[in-house]
This record gives structure tokens, sequence and C-alpha cells, in this order.
DNA sequence: CGTATAAATTTATCATTATAATCACACCCC
DNA sequence: GGGGTGTGATTATAATGATAAATTTATACG
């Protein structure tokens, strides 16, 4: 009872952040313009030092802002980067882990489209990325460390095809299942174990996919990346399955109360890295 | 000098917050439970309560934890709600505004295997939902007012599919375009015109798959909504290129200096409401 | 027995001070 | 004269202490 009507306690930092987030919109800032410092945020929204602190904190943990020290210094705007992005989607997926056959139903969904709207946007530059990262894997590895390696750089693959596609939606939805791959835990251990059947297969799909994009034959190039995504599923989810078996097979003790993953809560090193505009590219 | 060697400055509220995210994984800690208290915190990391506390404001701005008042209160791990994981989204979009278009070749690419997804777990639940969805737009809207809110009770829908949505992964990149829809100026502004097409032929669409996941029927189901979203989009386009014409012909004052869009900057009630966790313990 | 009030606990906010990083500009050595 | 270097102003970052607000638990009252 008492004033129980609100229901909630809109608590102060973040009346602010929304306030600061308005502010924002209602002045068409953009990125790498700055708003105004500390003090003159104390004093305009009557707050404390600690309270506008801990604000602008969850606007930098957005990704929203960035703040520097110094002359002419305070909280500036900030485009949310790719990785930031990846890392706060992850956070989503900590306690909803998707399973392997999740993934691969997306990417089966989402790489026509992706392969459709790279239809002449790809310059000689980009094939010659795409044939660079290639290279690491025309070959059968020599051993499990480039196993694994292989492994990373056919996903880097996709994120290089990724970068060109001027559809940034689309492009968000297909980087996010490839970051999965390349984290969850599940996918680690089957990526340390031999594949060659993924690796020569995979090799062929993405060299005849880049074959029919030189060509421009954009229907060929979705049939390719359809078959590629078909088979890549089958073959992980047979060694996934395979896993399983032996996982249960030895040991019994089963640490498998959750199937939650661990994703992004580890990799955070974004923000030792340089700050977030950094070179563009 | 001195250690200029790391290159960037690592925040002590940021390794703080990663810390955290560490003793989460490394604790397995669920939903609902508690971090230990401001006070061991401030003890076991040598750190002032200022800074614990804006380690804190962070996680809690990603939606990871919670804190509440009290005995027995402190910071509790929360899973990341959907309204939260859009909002978060759309700040990644605030300067890279997707298209209409942008976001109808994601819908058409998703929205078959989000059908195919749902094959087996649509309960009657489900029907009576949908079909309750639907009455609000069964017929011609009297008024601009229920022309709009026709336009909304579509997307809902889509929206009440997406929740039955076995894959998570699936229906997070489902949600997320009709959030887009709901949200976007340029959508509001064609939502406000009449456009009888769009209702009619959007609902004998989803009467059609209706009928055919009623039956089970999920190869014609996705053959429905391809056709549906195709429609949809063509609609959709032809408004906004007339919109457009007629923005240039009426004013060449211009305010477009823009292409962005406000987003989720604005809707964060989210905060105001009850506590993300709602059903509760 | 139920309801309202009091007490205890814990976060939320405020205020003040000291520290560290950054930039501008003058300065000095070569 | 040129380029590195130091000094000081500026601004965020961090620490500390005190007070307010909110929520749970306990207790007293009708």
């Amino acid at each position: 009872m008492k004033q129980a009507r609100q229901s909630a306690k809109p608590k102060r930092s973040e009346v602010i952040s929304e306030a600061l987030k308005e502010y924002i919109a209602q002045h068409h800032l953009k990125p790498g313009d700055r708003l105004p410092q500390e003090q003159e945020l104390i004093k305009a929204l009557d707050a404390s030092k600690g309270t506008v602190r801990e604000a602008l904190k969850g606007l930098e943990a957005q990704g929203l802002i960035q703040t520097r020290t110094g002359p002419g210094g305070g909280a500036f705007i900030n485009e949310v980067s790719d990785d930031r992005a990846m890392t706060l989607l992850g956070n989503y997926f900590f306690f909803r882990s998707p399973t392997i056959h999740d993934i691969y139903e997306a990417r089966k969904a989402l790489w026509p489209a992706l392969v459709k709207s790279l239809e002449g946007v790809l310059d000689d530059d980009a094939f010659q990325q795409l044939a660079s990262v290639m290279t690491f894997y025309d070959h059968p590895p020599a051993s499990l460390e480039e196993e694994r390696e292989q492994r990373f750089k056919e996903l880097e693959f996709h994120l290089v095809l990724i970068d060109y596609c001027p559809n940034p939606l689309l492009a968000l939805m297909c980087r996010f299942p490839v970051r999965l791959l390349m984290n969850m835990t599940v996918c680690q251990r089957i990526y340390e174990q031999p594949n060659p059947e993924l690796r020569r297969r995979g090799y062929d799909y993405q060299r005849q996919l880049l074959e029919a994009l030189r060509e421009g034959d954009i229907v060929r190039g979705c049939k390719i990346v359809s078959e590629h995504m078909q088979t890549a599923q089958t073959l992980m989810e047979a060694k996934e399955a395979m896993l399983e078996k032996s996982f249960f097979k030895a040991g019994a003790d089963s640490d498998i109360d959750s199937n939650r993953d661990y994703l992004a809560l580890t990799g955070y090193a974004e923000a030792k890295r340089r700050p977030e505009q950094s070179g563009g590219k």
C-alpha cells in the first residue's frame, strides 16, 4: 500500500540516463559530438556528481558514449561498435544458449539473403581478401592446432563477406551466428577434433561461391551457400552427437547441470583495447 | 613513458565489471542469485564504493543484474529480457538506420524459417491468441487512428507467432525487425496513411497462414509467408516512395540533414515498469 | 487474527577531496 | 630554427564519509 501506485522506483540515475538519451536525440548529436561536461550536467540536472557519473556509466556500458579526460574532454557520442553489439547480444543468450541446430537453421535462412545483398558490391580488394583467407585452409591441417585455426579462418571468410553487406540489419544478423560459433564452448570442442570432410567440402563450397560471385551469378551463389550451410549443419551436428556420446561414456560425474554457455561474459577484452572508434575501417 | 605499454587505460570500474562477470560465470550463478553485497565487494575488490557502484551500474545497463534495497537486498543476476535486448540492439542502429527495404529483405529470409520452426509447437491457445489479434483488422478501419492501430495489431500477430518459436536465436532475429517497424518514424508516417490494400492482403495472407499451420502444412505455410512478405515489402516501399515525393513537393525547408531514426532512444520505459524478472520466484 | 506501525538492513544519493590523464604552450638543448 | 620537453590548466577518475530512501522483518495494537 502507501504509494504503491507507480509500482516501480525510477532511480535517479536511470532517469538521467534517459534524459541524456533524449538530449542526444533532440539535439541531433552525431558520433564524435560532445555532451555537456560533468559540472554542467550536475548543475543542469541538479544531481550530485556520483549520480551523474553512474548515469554516464550506464550509457557507456551500452556503448553509446565514451569519455575522455583532459581539456576539452568529457562524454562523447559514440556509434556503438559491432563488437559491443555482439557482446551485448551475447549476454542475451547467456542463459538461453542456442544449440548448434538453432544456429544453422538461422544461417540457412540468412546466408542466401546475404549473398543476394552482395550483388555488385564486391570489388577486387574484396576478392583478394577472401582468397587470402582461404589460403589458410586450402590444405589438410598438420596439427590439431592448425585444425582449430583453419576452422576459425573458415568462419572469418564469412565475416569478410559480411563486411561487404550493404544491409546493416542483415549484416548484424549474419555476423552474430558466426560469432556464436567462434565463442561457444561446444563449438570449441568440436573444432578441436579432426574433421577432414568439413574442411574439404567447406573449402569447395567457398571456392565455388567465390567463382559465382566473380561472375555475378547471384542465383548460383545462393544455391551454393544453401548447400554449404546444409552440409556444414549435418557435419557439425554429427560431430556434436559423437562428442556427446563419448562424453557420457567417459565421465558420469557430469558437471552439465546447466546447458548455458560462457559466451560473452568471458571475452570482454574490448574495454582494454583502444577506444571504440579506433581506425574506422 | 612510464608504462605506456598497454596502450589503453583500463578503467577501474571496467575492470571490476569484467571481474564480476567472470565471477558470475565461475560460480555458475543463475538468474535470481545474489551477488555479494556492496560492502563485501568493496573489501574483496579493494575499491571505493563509487567505483564498485559504477561497475554495477554498467552491468545493470546491460541488463545482466538488477539491484534491490532493503534487507537481503543487493545485486541479483538477471536474464536479460527481450525488451532490453531490443533496446540495446536499437542503439546499434541509431546511426545506421536500416531502410524499409533492408528490413523486408531480412524478413523475407527469416519468416519462412520462422514458420518452419513452428512445426508442431502451436497449441489451441496459440491459435486462439492469433485469431483474437486478427479480429482487430478483419474489417476496414473507420478512422485514421484505427488505421494505425490495425497496423500495430498486424505486427503483433507476428510477435505472437514468434513467441512460440522454439529457436531463441531465430526468435530474436525475427522480433527485432518487427520492433523496428513499430518504432521507426518513417513507418509511423506510413502507418498513418490509409492503405486498404495492405490491410486486406495482409489479412488474407495471415488467414491462409493460420489455416496451413492448423493443418500442419508447413511447406504451404512457408510459401504463404514468402508471398506475404514480398507483398508487404512492395506496398510499403510504394507508400514510402509516395511519402517521400509529397514531402519534397511540400516542404523545401528540409530538416532532413540526417537519415537516422529515433528508435530506442525514446522508448526506454522498461526501467519504469516492474523489475525485469516479472514472474519472480 | 489481521493490520498498522516501528526497527533494522541495505542500496541510493549527495558532498568533498585528492589523484591521474590529457592538452596547450612556452621553453631549452642541439 | 626545429623538435623534443617540462609546466600548468582542465577534466575525468577515484576515494571517503555522511544522509536519505526503500524494503523486509518484527512487533504492537485493535
